[in-house]
DNA sequence: CTGAAAGCGCTTACAG
DNA sequence: CTGAAAGCGCTTACAG
C-alpha cells in the first residue's frame, strides 16, 4: 500500500499507465471475458501497485443500487448483548471504508434480504439457524462471525482462549475450577468448554460445571443468580449455626467464566458473600468487553479485526473466489481477578 | 407517499413535472440560494408529492466523499445496553433510506468525527457532555436523541410515561408504589421520576424511592441486587425466626421501576423471594424492549420512530432550517406484572 | 480482443 | 432568477 495520495487513483489513471482504454482496464478489473489474459494480468498488476480502489460511488450509479450488505443478527435474546453493539460498531466502519453500505436485519427477516442487499454478513447462529443455506440458494454472497461448516466465515481460537484461561488458573495454583457456562448447546460455546476441558485434563484436575439454562434475559444476573443460590447453600450446609456463611473451605478457588458477562455477575455474587478475589476465588471471562471488563481476568478478542477480516472475506466472496474460514487469534489479559 | 414505483423518481422526473431545469430542481432541493421562492415551494411540492428520494451514489460520486453521518455514543456503560442496539439498527436503517451511510463514534472521538462525517447524531447524553456545542462551533449539523435545551433534538414524553404507568398502579389499587431508578442525575431519568412524581400526589400518595447507584455494569443486576438485599433485611426484621422471610404485610404493593431492565432484575428478585407477581407486587418498566419486555407491563417507545424522525431533522439541520425539537409520544402496555 | 461513446443522477460553474 | 452543458468514476452496448 502506498501513502495515501490526496486524490485517490480511478481506472483513468490505470488506463494512462498500461496504455490502453479505461473500457479495457474495467473489463480486466471485474473479471468480464473479452480480454486477452496478458493484457489481464497487466492491468491488475498495475491497479496493484497504485492501490486501486473503485469508487462505490460510481458503481452504485450504474447498478442503480448501493452495495448494501445486510447484516443478519441472531435471535433477540442474544443480540441485544454488549458484544454485539461493539461487533456492529466495527462492521460499519470497515464496510464504509469499502465503500459499502451496512443495514441490520433481524433473524427471521432473512426473506426480505435479497431485495434490498447484494451481500450479507451473518450474526449470531443458533440452533436451526438456516440462514446461510437459504441465502446460498439465491446465490447471495455471505460471511458467517463464528464457526461454519462451509462458506466462508470468520471465527475465534475460542478453545484455545479458554485453554489459556484455564492454565493460567492452573498456574496460580488453583485446584478446583469451576466452569461457568450457559447455552452448551450452541457451537461457539461448546468450543470454549472444551478449552476448559482441554487445561484441566492436562493438570490432571477434575471438571466442574456450573451450568446456567439456555434462555436468559441477563447473563450477568442469571450468573449471579446461580452462584449466589450455590453459595447460600453451601452457607446452609455449614455446621456454624446463626453464622450461615462459612466460606474458608469453599469448594472451589476459581471460576472460568465463558463470557465477560457471566463473570461479572460471580464477581458480584462473591463480592456480596465477602469473598476475596483472586485471594480465596480467582475469576477468569471472555471477550474483554472495554469498560466492564477493565478489571478482570480475561481472554481478549479483537473485535475490530473479526469485522474487518469479515469485510474482506466478503469482497472475495463478491468475486466469487473459493470459500475460506479464518480463524483469529485471542490473547489472554491477567488483569486482577486472578 | 405513493405506491413503491419500479423506478425511483428522478431530479428529472422533477423537472418535467414543474416544467423546470433539473438545474432549479437541484437548487431548490438543496436550500441553494438563486432561485424564487414560488418555483422552490412548488418543487419541493412535487418532489414531496412523488417520494422523491436523492440518489446518494451522484451526490457522493460529485462530492467525493459520502453523506456519511457521525453516529456519536454515549459512555460506555451506557451506551452498552439492548435499547442502543435497537436504536442503532433503527437509524442504520432509517440513514440509508435516505441516502445516508452511518459510522459509529465513541463519544470521546467526536474530536476526529468532522474529517469523516458531515453531520451527526448525538445519542446518550452525560453531565459534561460538551459535543453538542463542540460540533456547532465547527458547523456540523447536527441532532440529540433525548431532551437538549438547544439545537435539533427529538424526545419522548417521559414524564408522562412515567405518569401513565404510576397513574395505571394506582388505578390497579396499588397505595405503596416505589420508583426504581439509577442515575437520577440523568436527564430524561430525572423526568421519569417527576412523572412519577406527579401521579402519586395528584392521588394523594407518598413517594419512595429504591435509588440505584450511578455506576452499574449492569442495570438488570443492580436493581436485583439491591431490591434482594431490601428484602433480606425485610425478612431479618420480621419477628418470626427461621423462618426469615415474612412478605404477608410488605411495606410496598408496587414498583413503578425507571426501564425495563432494571423491572427485570425486580422480577427476578420478587420471584427468588417468593413473592407474588402482580398478587403481592405489581411491576412496571419502561422502554417496552422486544422480547426481554414481553411480559411485563411497560411504557412503549417506538424506537423506529425515534430513528425516524432524527433523520429527519438532520435533513433540516443540513438545509439550514431553524433548530426544533420534537417530542415523540408514548404508550402504557398493560401486560402480565400489573 | 479493443476502443470510442453514451449514460447512471446529480451539482456547479458559466452564460444568459 | 433560470437553463444548457460539463463532469464526477464507472460499465456496457456498439462498432471496429
Amino acid at each position: 500500500m502506498t501513502r495515501a495520495s490526496a486524490k485517490a487513483a480511478t481506472i483513468h489513471e490505470i488506463a494512462k499507465r498500461a496504455g490502453v482504454s479505461i473500457a479495457s482496464v474495467s473489463r480486466a478489473l471485474n473479471g468480464k471475458p473479452g480480454i486477452s489474459e496478458g493484457l489481464r494480468e497487466h492491468i491488475l498488476a498495475i491497479s496493484r501497485e497504485i492501490d486501486y480502489r473503485p469508487s462505490a460511488a460510481a458503481r452504485q450509479l450504474i447498478s442503480g443500487k448501493a452495495a448494501v450488505v445486510g447484516i443478519s443478527l441472531g435471535r433477540k435474546d442474544i443480540e441485544l448483548r454488549p458484544y454485539y453493539i461493539l461487533l456492529y460498531q466495527h462492521l460499519t466502519l470497515a464496510l464504509h471504508r469499502q465503500g459499502m453500505v451496512p443495514v441490520f436485519f433481524a433473524h427471521d427477516q432473512t426473506a426480505r434480504l435479497p431485495d434490498s442487499a447484494g451481500a450479507a454478513i451473518l450474526l449470531g447462529e443458533f440452533p436451526g439457524d438456516a440462514r446461510e443455506a437459504w441465502l446460498g440458494e439465491r446465490q447471495v454472497p455471505c460471511v458467517r462471525v463464528g464457526e461454519s461448516p462451509s462458506g466462508f466465515s470468520v471465527g475465534l481460537d475460542e478453545r484455545h482462549g479458554l485453554y489459556l484461561a484455564t492454565r493460567h488458573l492452573v498456574e496460580r495454583g488453583r485446584r478446583h475450577i469451576v466452569f461457568v457456562g450457559g447455552e452448551l448447546a450452541s457451537p461457539h460455546k461448546h468450543l470454549r468448554l472444551m478449552g476448559y476441558r482441554d487445561a484441566l485434563h492436562e493438570a490432571g484436575l477434575e471438571e466442574r460445571l456450573l451450568s446456567l439454562p439456555h434462555e436468559v434475559v441477563d447473563a450477568s444476573l442469571t450468573s449471579y443468580r446461580y452462584l449466589n443460590r450455590w453459595l447460600v447453600s453451601l452457607g446452609k450446609a455449614s455446621t456454624e449455626p446463626g453464622h450461615d456463611l462459612a466460606f474458608d473451605n469453599l469448594p472451589f478457588d476459581a471460576l472460568a467464566c465463558a463470557t465477560d458477562e457471566l463473570a461479572l455477575g460471580c464477581l458480584a455474587a462473591l463480592e456480596d458473600h465477602g469473598i476475596g478475589v483472586p485471594q480465596q476465588v480467582a475469576v477468569t471471562g471472555f471477550d474483554d468487553l472495554p469498560t466492564l471488563a477493565d478489571q478482570l481476568t480475561t481472554v481478549r478478542q479483537d473485535i475490530e479485526a473479526v469485522a474487518e477480516r469479515a469485510v474482506v472475506l466478503l469482497g472475495e466472496a463478491l468475486a466469487g473466489k473459493p470459500a475460506q474460514h479464518v480463524t483469529l487469534p485471542v490473547e489472554l489479559m491477567v488483569r486482577q481477578t486472578s
